[in-house]
DNA sequence: TGGAAAGTTAACAGATCGGTACACCTAAGC
DNA sequence: GCTTAGGTGTACCGATCTGTTAACTTTCCA
């Protein structure tokens, strides 16, 4: 039961979760997917449950840091990166395997409030909150928490947006309508205007 | 097998699938729920997916005409009821039953491009745009299809932002942060400031 | 070299999945 | 009154669901 062995289960049944959705997905496609056999699946996580809340845990590292990273390579001043973030938001909508928030679906799919998985997905957009809230701070708005929270509502509405959109099922560039949208909030916002 | 008692059908369908979500509903449930046979039940209905497009029709009827008619009620000028909009959200968010929109979650399940259920959520979507996007001509915006997606996504960021709020799970009063901004937006798009 | 730990295959459990076969019942038309 | 068509309930189909049991092989380290 290498450590090892264990993140490399959680990587696959991340992309087979992502592409299938939870509940479509069984742990036989997991388990035909991965190569492993289905009792060492469940060696490493008792139930379906816990490998979904590791595939989240994993997920939410992953994007964090990426979206992290992706900004400030764009731009280097806390106002650019808080419009930068559509821009990589931009290019993730664009790649051939996006199909959406995997938060999102996740609340959708377990729907109970107290449910962990519907926990865990209001955490990450909490935790995003809280980062966007740090950097509209940096930038000088005079309410950095309620521009955060605006932002996060052009975020996840993009890329609800974006899901619709993919197969020419709804008009418009969610990625850029987003991003003016946010320029706007913005020189409502900070002071220099 | 009345037109009617078909109609019945759909509505129940509707409550259980909007609660429980669609893979996770099976056909048994909904029969037990309904009690009607299973035998009545693929008489009405050929298959699993064909009761779910006609569930999200049902919604999409209902939906629209009640968010169309709030709106009405709530404003009689054209900016007004773009912003009256989040108003009507928030009496929805506050609803005990609500657990977000079914479009959105339908989506979330059925994600291939080509599926129809992903094919008639976008189209719902689509379909509001295009009434928002009339609503901000008479307004006399500039762009007024511009302005429509930009609420657009706010409106989608808010309902997923509210679902993940409703435990408790993140801060913030999506409905009325999504106000705020459109209010911004409308200043920045109307003639009139 | 011995032995525990980890991994394997294969079969299986009990429940539930979407969907169907068939006998039964009831109500309308002759 | 009899027939017939349509709606109904029951019981069932094969497949799949999550999860388990048991016996066997590999690996690695003391």
């Amino acid at each position: 039961m290498r450590p090892n062995k264990r993140d490399e289960l959680v990587r696959k049944a991340l992309t087979v979760f992502y592409r299938n959705g939870f509940h479509a997905t069984g742990m036989d496609m997991l388990v035909a997917e991965t190569g492993v056999s289905k009792t060492s699946m469940y060696k490493h996580f008792r139930t379906k449950e816990e490998l979904i809340l590791a595939v989240l845990r994993l997920r939410d590292e992953n994007f964090r840091h990426w979206l992290y990273r992706r900004i400030e390579e764009l731009s280097d001043t806390p106002e650019g990166q808080l419009l930068a973030m559509f821009d990589a938001l931009s290019e993730w909508f664009e790649k051939p395997e996006f199909r959406g928030c995997m938060f999102i679906k996740a609340s959708a799919e377990f729907q109970e409030v107290n449910h962990p998985i519907h926990a865990q997905s209001a955490a990450h957009k909490q935790i995003l909150q809280d980062h966007f809230a740090s950097i509209a701070k940096a930038a000088g708005a005079a309410e950095p928490v309620k521009l955060a929270r605006q932002l996060l509502l052009l975020k996840e509405g993009a890329i609800v947006s974006a899901v619709m959109a993919r197969g020419g099922g709804l008009a418009g560039d969610p990625a850029a309508d987003a991003k003016e949208a946010a320029r706007g909030l913005l020189t409502l916002h900070l002071p220099q205007g």
